[in-house]
DNA sequence: ACGTCAAACTTACTCCAGGTAAGTATTACC
DNA sequence: GGTAATACTTACCTGGAGTAAGTTTGACGT
């Protein structure tokens, strides 16, 4: 029993399409997770039900995928660390725990953030970079002001959210691969090292 | 004219190899210098004057070659760091300079970088990881003894180390896209973010 | 001196994934 | 019911990684 059909050939009864471009996305992300981050895009296209000329008209080539891609996780990432830090007011428990949603999160999307990071096109560092864009925006702009509020210069707020995506992102790499000491105290030892400059100290 | 002359086949007079392992990674650098780093292994061995089973011969595939030039990078930012670092003792001081250092060994072998952690396997992070493993060491050790010292706990030296390689990496990615401040600032500006949780302040 | 072997390289190939052009089946519309 | 548009699939091209087989030369024993 095969368990993806093949779509039949032909215009649509209800004139849209059946496979849209997040249903693509979702066959995406389920390849990557059980294939790995080299699967081709073949077997993507199998996975969604369809074939390859599909994929691309649907999101465009292997890098077109790659950035819809690191948009879905950058979402999430964005999303887990507000809802962790709303609640909070801006202080170091604030920064410990927008540290471990991030944490976390990436290594829910484990596969995924491979994929985006490690990915086969040259241009993957400026992918990283737009995640990291997009994904610190929220800290970024905290940071400026509080650190105006504070009477302190807002200038290295870009550099110091750059740093930190970053230390994020490679202690994440570091921390998937042995996930022996819990999250919670990865982020409390980042926090002490980040939270005394951060705050001004 | 050719620039570069083909060998000749059959067995060499002086019994050693013409071009060895390095001659191939200095043309590889040279080639990822000049073409950026999609290059492919048989621009690099035209490079190097000799044909694609050579390449092979020494240094093995584009995985072998990405490590070979990850640890040839490696080098370059410990010698340099070492050398900035080393008539400095532990401080603030020190810190920006180790960060200044490690910037623009990176600026400097901007190609390279690129080509090394975007490169076009899928186990570019490992080698992400390997490459700052290596990079960290005397920067964890230091760091270890000197919280040792202080009666502070050493264990968070490892995750701080990786932290740090992730955050210069990153910050390198973005300063090399548009080199407008000076590294010198922009050290500074990690060192006031990093050196107060270093110091156990 | 000469035949044989081994070294070192090149040519020529296979394989695979990304990407695309051309063809086919189906529905919408008048 | 015929024509046009649509949404696919099949079949192909391209380029790079990796490898097998062939070719040229020096070394070495007799």
């Amino acid at each position: 029993m095969t368990l993806h059909v093949r779509r039949r050939p032909g215009r649509p009864t209800g004139g849209r399409h059946v496979v849209d471009r997040d249903v693509v996305l979702d066959a995406a992300e389920r390849a990557i997770r059980r294939d790995g981050a080299s699967v081709s895009l073949e077997t993507i296209a199998i996975e969604a039900g369809v074939t390859k000329p599909v994929v691309y008209a649907r999101v465009g080539g292997r890098t077109s995928l790659a950035d819809a891609l690191s948009d879905r996780l950058t979402d999430r990432l964005v999303l887990r660390s507000s809802i962790a830090i709303g609640s909070l007011p801006f202080g170091r428990a604030m920064l410990a725990c927008f540290i471990e949603a991030n944490l976390t999160t990436m290594a829910d999307n484990r596969e995924l953030l491979l994929y985006v990071t490690g990915g086969t096109s040259e241009d993957t560092p400026q992918r990283t970079l737009s995640l990291a864009e997009r994904s610190i925006t929220p800290m970024a702009e905290m940071l400026a002001r509080w650190r105006f509020r504070q009477g302190l210069d807002p200038a290295v707020a870009l550099p110091w959210a750059y740093g930190i995506v970053g230390m994020l992102h490679l202690v994440s790499l570091w921390w998937i691969k042995e996930t022996d000491r819990s999250a919670e105290q990865l982020a409390e030892h980042l926090t002490e090292l980040l939270w005394p400059g951060l705050s001004g100290g």
